[in-house]
DNA sequence: TTGCCGTTATGCCAGTTGTGCATACCCTCG
DNA sequence: CGAGGGTATGCACAACTGGCATAACGGCAA
């Protein structure tokens, strides 16, 4: 029996094998499959023997499916049609017809923004169905690596994997400090970044919000100075709480400021260098139509806000 | 960009991308792939072309993902996975080493046998998982033709479909007769087909029990006359009532006698030549050693009745 | 900068495979 | 026994695919 045939193919000759039983006839699958009947029966053959079984019973008047024919349909056909429906929604996709938008954001930050976006992207797109996850920069920038979001709306955090990703900057916001009620600086309306010298920071996990403690560093160094962390905690509560107990300070983005934390007072950085890049990271890529119209409509919003 | 490459092979490709993918290097793909690498390169950009969109980003230390690439992971590899296990439970099934047995068998047909050839099956291939179907004949015939059943225990009625199947004769059991109590005849310990000559015969629906009619007819006629069906009713039940009600007669297995029904007299057929076949029929093709067991334990009990 | 080493992409050739065509074979029915 | 339906087979050819050699490209170190 040399009829062997490669192992590649032979989802093809599956695929003809359920249209042979669908017809009952080797000779008018073949028609359906604009083959001749002589290359489909060579394929059930060399089906047949990769399987290592019968599946079709010759008769006179056609074919009729074995036990073994049998249990392939029943195995093969979901499979098949799963592996058809799963092709066409990525040629979809492939042509930017996404219709699921998976958007990473942190709600204190991105709140002001995203919520006129999205109303932006509803009216122009309302087709588009949206999968929001308030999640932390660390896991925004794993989600988008590991392809489970679309976009993610990011802070200064993310400029160090802005290269990983397609990116834009939205708006550059001011900085200001966090200090304890009892810190003389509370007094302040303002302050400049070299009133901060020697004093005690407060830094944050880098696992959790990676490169913040970086670019307090660098603004630091661009007032002319190092700042000392004393401490490294994770999560944005706790450094209010160390702000508290410490007297110690720590840097943050402008919006921080319409935050109330008892203990807790935001003194703005009048530095016009100081400044908290926020931006928008998406997959690199073909991006989807809603993605762009996304980040277009995220576009129009800072500009308003800036 | 002439690479085209069949639609065929793109399982295949999926495969390739998803080890890709996964050692994140083609080379490195290539080496556990059993290719070279401008295969698997010209592979990957066959695929990309079929989808119409970008998977992969080439960069100096390797490939990376695109989202397309993600989501053709996430959609293909269960798909995958699915196909090699269905693949490999059917190239087991086709060596026989299925592990399950579908049985139809009518209840009080085959209780007799199929009890203690259950047991035996037991005993020598304990680990067989059995589905026993207690269905008509009908059912059971329908049931082998559409692969649902693997096995069917049958009576006369499954000759007719006997040469559809790989069938074995089990045993050939006595002819009764059911009449009214009130029948002169129901006092005789036997009868002759030559007796039943000009009585009125009861017959069944052929859909439920097909073949039984033309077996009767074959008998008197080997008795030499024609039976006249008064009526046809479905379901042997039925058949009872009218036994009782309208005064006709019915021609049944052997195994009737030991049946009770009130106003019905079994009285055996004393003709040697009126016999009921019991069969067992199961699929074409291979059958599993599970299968072959089972019949072979059903022949072994058959002789013990005989 | 230059050279080296890693990556992926491309040109070309040969082996293999799947297909179509023509035809053989088999069965049933008239 | 021939006609007409089915499936299987012999054969030649086009096409795809893989291997080899090599290009192109980017990073890194001297």
């Amino acid at each position: 029996m040399p009829v062997v045939h490669t192992l590649g193919g032979m989802m093809d000759r599956i695929r003809a094998l359920l249209t042979v039983i669908e017809e009952g006839s080797v000779n008018r699958a073949a028609v359906r499959l604009r083959i001749t009947q002589p290359a489909l029966s060579r394929q059930m053959q060399a089906l047949e023997n990769e399987l290592g079984g019968k599946l079709l019973e010759r008769e006179t008047s056609g074919v009729k499916p074995t036990g073994l024919g049998h249990a392939l349909v029943k195995a093969m056909r979901p499979l098949v049609e799963g592996y058809d429906t799963a092709l066409a929604e990525l040629r979809r996709q492939a042509r930017g017809e996404r219709s699921e938008l998976r958007v990473g954001y942190l709600l204190s930050a991105a709140q002001s923004m995203l919520t006129p976006a999205l109303a932006k992207l509803r009216k122009s797109q309302p087709e588009v169905k949206l999968k929001l996850h308030d999640m932390s920069p660390r896991e925004q920038i794993d989600g988008l690596r590991a392809g489970e979001l679309d976009l993610a709306l990011i802070g200064q955090e993310g400029v160090t994997a802005a290269s990983e990703f397609h990116s834009a900057k939205l708006c550059s916001l001011r900085v200001c400090i966090a200090v304890s009620d009892n810190d003389p600086i509370a007094a302040q309306k303002n302050i400049t970044l070299k009133e901060l010298k020697g004093r005690d920071f407060i830094g944050v996990d880098e696992d959790q919000v990676p490169g913040r403690n970086r670019w307090a560093t660098a603004l630091c160094k661009s007032a002319g100075f190092k700042p000392r962390f004393v401490v490294v905690v994770d999560g944005i509560t706790n450094v209010f709480s160390q702000v508290v107990s410490e007297s110690g300070v720590t840097l943050l983005p402008g919006y921080f400021e319409k935050l109330q934390h008892p203990g807790v007072t935001f003194v703005p950085v009048s530095d016009e260098k100081a400044r908290w890049d926020f931006i928008v990271l998406w997959q690199k890529g073909l991006a989807s139509t809603a993605t762009r119209a996304l980040v277009e409509a995220l576009k129009q919003v800072a500009v308003t806000l800036r």
